[in-house]
DNA sequence: GTGAAAGCGCTAACAA
DNA sequence: TTGTTAGCGCTTTCAC
């Protein structure tokens, strides 16, 4: 079913068809009814290789992700919320979202050429950034129109948008030190992510703000999945004398870290104190309650998707050309994971 | 860059070209050779729309994953290893993945009519199959190619692939019936999921080979999250006399149900048995340790994979038709949750 | 307000 | 072995 066939289905010609399907002021009320009668009954919708072909756009925007050790199991449940906030805001532009899914075993630079190439879409939105992120480059250089969902130092006219990892280290530390602590530790990302970075920075930056030395033995890098958490801890029990406290700047990571510490008789906020990153359905149903971040994950999508409109040629009416570069607040949840108090549940 | 401006470039016609691209065999060595270094170097890389309105294909096969309540944060965890293993199967055969992502907002079935109209995949894999599905019917009367990652009551000429909830059911009753129980209660999904009519069957043969009675009352639906088990846990607690077991369908409410199982001051294995589902990243952290299944995710994306392109057309040189119904086992992994034992940690 | 026709980039059939 | 050309489905210009 073309939209030939439709045509001849009508007796009137195809150019006039394609303008009553789409909206053109130039057609006869009457004839556009008909058009558009004929097209739902028929369930006629237009070839999009057709379309982009002709148009040069094929309305669709990429969301790479890469499958990594990092997000493999993990990432899937940041992800999808910000997915649902993106899609609602390009629905209404007739814009579809599909997730590029770099495998582990693809080079995501290579992955990127292939894409972007084969025209498959009309723009991007690249997340997990690198300190020094090819992709970048690549991106600025072939005028692809993008959103990083992350920071990078790798410069250019971009936009971008990041969760506030400086500024949950600071708040976690300076609240840490008001509790009175000092040996603070923290676990960060194992790869070359650019969250580290920028949460390393942070961290330090707080602790001479809070007139605490820094001590590198207690940077503890691990994955950023359950796992990580739990070798996070076996590191933290190794340490002579054992930091006080922990921050960590994964999600995930909380949950193994618990397991280890139960395994070893600790419980967190009487025995040490813990500070979760992002509030997740897994992190509301810990014991104790962990101490995190909130972060709405679906709004983030929606200026994710607000960000990439605003870089795209096509709307530059109705989201004139900006260049976003956004660091997105989280709010501290107060657990019980970080201080004395009355843990809830557990003996 | 069009395949126009490499011949032009080359000064050969665009004819060879594409033939020197495409590995035909009727081309000189020597001009494929040229080809294709000048290719590389001007980064040249076809434009997928011109090639599928001369081909009819796209080489791109989509994953159609609903963002609902059930999957929202949840599902990513589910689906990204199966990404995973479908992608390393499609890579060999130069086919892409994409996530085609329904929002909640969208109904399953018109962003499906859209998503086949356009053409923009030669394949799908549908998940989260209802008992009444009307994408099959769809897809069936379309003669799109497709697999369906879970079973339905919708009959008809197509593969499936779908974890085994009646052995998971089975195996589960058996084991806590054998350690005396007799009040077995479940926590199944709230909509119409046939996957929770499938294990609803299981449970109920389990019990009458158990020769136990089946009591609607310990039938308990909710929401399959964290959130779903924290309600499930609450109407076992309210329950007089208490089921002295429940298993859960959904890897994601073991979490919220140990959640308020220690809100009530009860341990799991010792106060109650409790039998999860899949084993995940997160319940394998859990204390007492999770009795669950256990799958690999990846493995069975490799096998949808594999269904998948015994279901293409192009494919029935190397993967010959074949309509695969085929159900997945799940291996029992025995924790401390559903015995009494040397539950770990807690005290 | 409508029809005719060009042409987007590509592959495949055919001619040379 | 290579060049030429038709045509995939669509939108858009240009006549009418």
């Amino acid at each position: 079913m073309s939209i030939r066939d439709l045509a001849r289905h009508l007796d009137i010609s195809i150019g006039t068809v394609s303008r009553a399907l789409n909206g053109k002021a130039d057609v006869n009320p009457e004839t556009r009814e008909r058009v558009l009668e004929a097209a739902k009954r028929l369930g006629y919708v237009p070839n999009q290789s057709g379309r982009s072909l002709r148009q040069g756009t094929t309305n669709t925007i990429g969301f790479m992700i890469e499958s990594t050790i990092e997000t493999a199991d993990a990432g899937g449940s940041f992800f999808m919320p910000v997915f649902e906030g993106v899609q609602s805001v390009f629905r209404r532009h007739h814009l579809d979202l599909v997730a590029l899914l770099c495998g582990t075993d693809e080079d995501p630079a290579s992955y990127l050429n292939r894409v972007v190439g084969r025209r498959f879409v009309d723009g991007l939105i690249i997340s997990a950034t690198m300190r020094h992120d090819p992709r970048i480059d690549f991106l600025l250089e072939r005028k692809i129109p993008f959103v990083a969902l992350g920071r990078s130092a790798t410069r250019g006219d971009y936009s971008w948008i990041d969760l506030d990892f400086e500024g949950v280290a600071a708040t976690a530390v300076t609240r840490l030190a008001g509790f009175g602590h000092r040996r603070i530790a923290i676990g960060t990302p194992a790869s070359d992510l650019n969250l580290g970075y920028v949460f390393l920075d942070g961290y330090k930056r707080a602790l001479a703000a809070n007139g605490i030395g820094f001590d590198p033995s207690l940077i503890l890098p691990a994955n950023g999945n359950e796992e990580g958490g739990y070798q996070v801890a076996c590191r933290l029990l190794a340490q002579e004398p054992m930091p006080t406290a922990i921050i960590l700047v994964n999600e995930n990571m909380a949950v193994g870290l618990y397991r280890r510490l139960y395994e070893a008789g600790l419980q967190p906020g009487r025995d040490i104190a813990v500070i979760g990153f992002r509030e997740s359905t897994q992190s509301r149903f810990l014991s104790p309650t962990l101490t995190c971040f909130r972060i709405s994950l679906r709004d983030l999508g929606i200026k994710l998707a607000e960000a990439m409109l605003s870089a795209l040629p096509a709307f530059e009416g109705q989201y004139p050309r900006e260049t976003v570069e956004l660091i997105w607040p989280m709010q501290l949840v107060s657990g019980e994971s970080d201080r004395p108090g009355s843990p809830s549940g557990l003996a």
